[in-house]
DNA sequence: CTGAAAGCGCTAACAT
DNA sequence: ATGTTAGCGCTTTCAG
């Protein structure tokens, strides 16, 4: 049972193999108008099938882009992802998919397998830890495209940064409207840049204001082997963990402010198991603007990010260049702007610090 | 800059590129130890990159699984096809992602793709409506392993059924062992079978109970163009605007069962607008055991689906079949007890019914 | 506008 | 245990 060919389709169309190529291909040859559609008539009756690996090797090319996140099960990527597939099916494009969990074999591993795959674009979101298979790919003219990779800075990447500096200090800053002053932040191991960024901002927007920063006041949660638990998303019970922690260390806070909505959510469930109540006694507030934090009650203040037309506009971007590749010589400067910017998401869960200053001891 | 192929290897090494190409492929052909060592050292030293796209063409093969879901940005689905790739990337397989929001046009349009990349593997989840390149991919050989697609029923294909019907016959249980017997449903437009057989489910239940169908205790969201808003999920709204609905036609009912949790959570923050408690008031309880579903307020009483789990059973299946390929003689019968059991999870939102039979209005 | 032919990099008979 | 060789199906000069 053999395959139908581009062979086949020439011999019952009574034209050569080039000419249906020409056709079936992305070729702008010029071919009459009638041996194309004959060719195309052709094609369907023998129910022709395009061998895009046979393609593959002779263009030296490959039509998926490889995404590379730390992984789809956390809830901030499933919209991004999303967005970046649906430019890139529109585009005739798949998206190779790698959960890399931020880990640095494996991501070379990946990478070591885009580039036997022959890929030629990469999209790289929120890893900062570049391999040496990454630099190699950017070294055999692949293009990289990374959102907060900060040491992707080598030439030959495209370095988006949305500002999670910025992103941590409207969180803080709309907190201390509301007059906190005693602003706690739980976080996750200080081990990747976007992380840093957040912790910077938070002090950033402190000491604007004249607010000493206080290190008691700082929850990092040091990740172990419960990372290595892909069953369930972790980050609610580091929320939950870390609210015991701040309740006996420095229950006189009066905010807190969490990485992101899913650890909110774990601190809002403990605080309730607690019967502390939320806004009125604690402040909580988280990032991303996930999907079910308008729906929680109380329902969550947030910093939204539009992750959707993020993976769009980082997609297109890619696109862009993979469609222009010979021209080599654009400059890698990424227009700044391009990214629609995150924006302060007001509800429920944060309201004007508890006046008492007790300390609350559940 | 010409790629370095198994040719360079062979020359370097002094060896000929069959010999290369038995220790860097999956070759069982026996390679002496020295030779194998010195091959490997000299591909090292020459950086080789293996070319997949190549091997492709020659074996006919891709070491990809098609995986077609409706969204990745459906919470359902991350765990699931996070399991599925930890498995296939253990297994130097990868995944190829296909988002196809049960559209058919898509549908065939990705399976096509998949057929012109020469994937012999294709995985579908919740989808029910079979597509002429579908039938093209059994056709000629590719193995297909479905979970709960009814209509895949064609030799050829695995069939996993998880019992949808159990499922929501196990909600229903569990609302009429609290007491209730007014049961609203709300459901997206039945236009699938897994939806189906929820409402049959809950059907049956009744039946059993002896408690009367009422068709007015049923809400079929009808989806429109919202659909195509891929910027946020829908569900929750959908759930919201149902439960005005239900508020005004059937406000007697004293628990209402939802599609998913996600709908769930819609129901009760608008409950929660409009000062209605639960489950004091009405018990509310959806499907899937999403992440989020523990932590909410109140945490959601749900029926739990181990989805990583499942997403990895069936990748390890699907890739027994992949790497037994000639053998194509076993049985489509698929083993009903690889998919661990779903399982009711009792939380905070239901409860036994209110008392008065008051028509609550708001 | 169309055709002939070379070759992308690999594997798998088949030979040795 | 190792080598030779013939394609897999396609695109793309180059020639006409």
């Amino acid at each position: 049972m053999k395959n139908i060919t581009i062979y086949d389709v020439a011999k019952k169309a009574g034209v050569s193999p080039s000419t249906v190529s020409r056709v079936m291909g992305s070729s702008n040859h010029p071919v009459s108008e009638n041996v194309r559609s004959k060719i195309l008539r052709v094609a369907k009756e023998l129910n022709y099938i395009p061998n895009i690996q046979a393609r593959g090797l002779k263009t030296q090319n490959n039509a998926s882009v490889g995404v590379i996140i730390p992984s789809i099960d956390n809830p901030f990527y499933p919209q991004l992802v999303r967005g970046m597939s649906d430019v890139a099916v529109g585009h005739g494009f798949s998206i190779y998919l790698s959960n890399c969990d931020r880990e640095y074999a494996l991501t070379d591993l990946q990478v070591q397998t885009m580039l036997e795959h022959n890929i030629k674009g990469i999209l790289s979101v929120y890893i900062d830890r570049t391999t040496p298979s990454l630099e190699q790919f950017v070294e055999r003219g692949g293009i990289l495209v990374s959102l907060c990779g900060r040491n992707f800075a080598y030439p030959g990447a495209y370095n988006f940064q949305t500002d999670k500096v910025r992103e941590a200090e409207i969180a803080v800053e709309h907190l201390i409207s509301l007059g906190h002053k005693k602003i706690a932040l739980i976080i996750n191991e200080i081990n990747c840049q976007i992380r840093a960024d957040k912790l910077q901002g938070y002090r950033q927007a402190l000491q604007k204001s004249g607010i000493a920063f206080n290190e008691r006041y700082l929850y990092v949660y040091q990740e172990e082997a419960d990372l290595a638990d892909n069953t369930k998303n972790g980050d609610a019970d580091r929320g939950r963990a870390s609210v015991q922690m701040l309740l006996e260390r420095s229950p006189e806070v009066t905010a807190i402010l969490c990485m992101n909505d899913i650890m909110a959510l774990g601190v809002c469930a403990e605080l309730r198991n607690r019967k502390i109540r939320v806004p009125e006694e604690y402040s909580v507030m988280g990032f991303d603007d996930s999907f079910f934090s308008e729906f929680t009650n109380p329902s969550l203040t947030t910093v939204a990010l539009e992750k959707y037309e993020w993976g769009k506009t980082l997609m297109q971007f890619m696109i862009d260049r993979l469609e222009a590749l010979p021209d080599r010589s654009d400059s890698r400067e990424v227009p700044n702007d391009l990214l629609v910017p995150v924006h302060l998401v007001e509800r429920e869960s944060t309201g004007v610090p508890r006046t008492d200053n007790l300390v609350i001891r559940p």
